[in-house]
DNA sequence: TTTGACAGTGCACAAACGTTCAACTAAACA
DNA sequence: TGTTTAGTTGAACGTTTGTGCACTGTCAAA
């Protein structure tokens, strides 16, 4: 009942890929491009076999109306969404919009990348130990949104071309500044020396 | 430039909405029907006011080919979609198409939403401290894919109705258990006495 | 050899859908 | 008072897009 040829397998990969990339469902004719199909009704057929088989829905009549089902996932690896990694951010501030100087992609969950998307955020790779007392390795990875930060939330931040986090502290009228948390390293900086990226929203760590 | 007018801010609040509870973003007629509208001509012209204003994006002529834009989710508070996450999942695998059992919703825009269903990855809130020891904390969530798991994958267990992490083991011929990742709890668990819903792939803590 | 599942071609049609033109209302403003 | 801007109506047009029908080819099982 479940078992794609696979030709289906295929199809619904590119389903999945183009809807990941694009942000929308592909149209049967988007689809019989890709294959180079002759005929639109190539791609009918299999639409038609993958309903059959419960890994695709659809709305009868209407344009890119997809719906991925379930156990469609099964096949495949870990088909999970990638998001644009910068490494050093010297200047401004990363343009999500066109991915130059992304470093290199993270995979990460459809949530955490549409999160980001969404606030205008963007993913770095975390560079030392100095939050690692705040449960944030070497080598993970952080979202970060741009906005003002407020007193307590960690942001992102620039020191000698690195990009490290630090906690934000502000308070009352004094001049804010910025803590590390790990016991080993004391760390304090002044905020007007360096750079703040933005406000780190999430944490994911790849597993 | 980017300020929103009332109306203007409803119709992008409802293309988000819509895209977040079916899956695919809406037609012109579906933003009129919505609105009563007794044309669709008032539809567009909101919408060619949000593109001006850089708060979504359309590919010319195809329907329902939407991309909301970072600026898009700066104004007002977290203008962003909900995307179902999963308590207890006791009978089979969560289904993301009628989000049935979703304890709560976590917030995340429509963009992403779109692509978490196009990925077939589920999201959940982690219950325990079972790996504390691997840096999975409590309240933590995780995103994971439905599939068999590897040996020393971090799976998706359910254990006495409530979702944890273990370490999936596996060596040889062996039957393969699961394990624990807490110095205080060397749990171990024979593998066939409980669920395996998915492999974690990325751990997502929100600050 | 026949049957049937699978894959693909070619064509045409109708519904879905985005788009345009022209005109109207109401509030804000100078 | 006239002008601008946001919002809306109405009807029509043309493209995109899903769908149906008839037909061809392959390959493996009966």
């Amino acid at each position: 009942m479940n078992a794609l040829t696979d030709r289906q397998r295929k199809i619904l990969e590119f389903i999945r890929r183009f809807a990941g990339e694009k942000g929308y469902w592909p149209s049967i004719r988007d689809i019989q491009l890709e294959f180079s199909f002759r005929s639109t009704n190539a791609v009918v057929g299999h639409l038609r076999a993958l309903e059959n088989k419960g890994a695709i829905e659809r709305i009868h009549g209407q344009a890119r109306t997809f719906r991925l089902l379930p156990e469609a996932a099964e096949n495949g690896e870990g088909e999970v969404d990638w998001l644009p990694v910068y490494g050093n951010i010297a200047a401004g501030y990363p343009d999500l919009v066109e991915s130059s100087g992304a470093v290199h992609q993270l995979r990460v969950d459809a949530q955490t990348a549409m999160r980001a998307r969404a606030q205008n955020g963007f993913c770095l790779k975390v560079s030392g130990e100095s939050m690692r007392d705040a449960g944030i390795f070497d080598g993970d990875h952080v979202v970060a949104v741009v906005r003002t930060p407020r007193d307590g939330e960690i942001v992102v931040a620039l020191i000698d071309g690195e990009t490290t986090l630090k906690r934000y502290i502000k308070k009352g009228d004094e001049p804010p500044y910025l803590k590390a948390e790990n016991s080993d390293y004391p760390e304090l900086y002044p905020i007007n020396e360096l750079t703040v990226q933005g406000v780190a929203v999430s944490v994911v760590r790849s597993l």
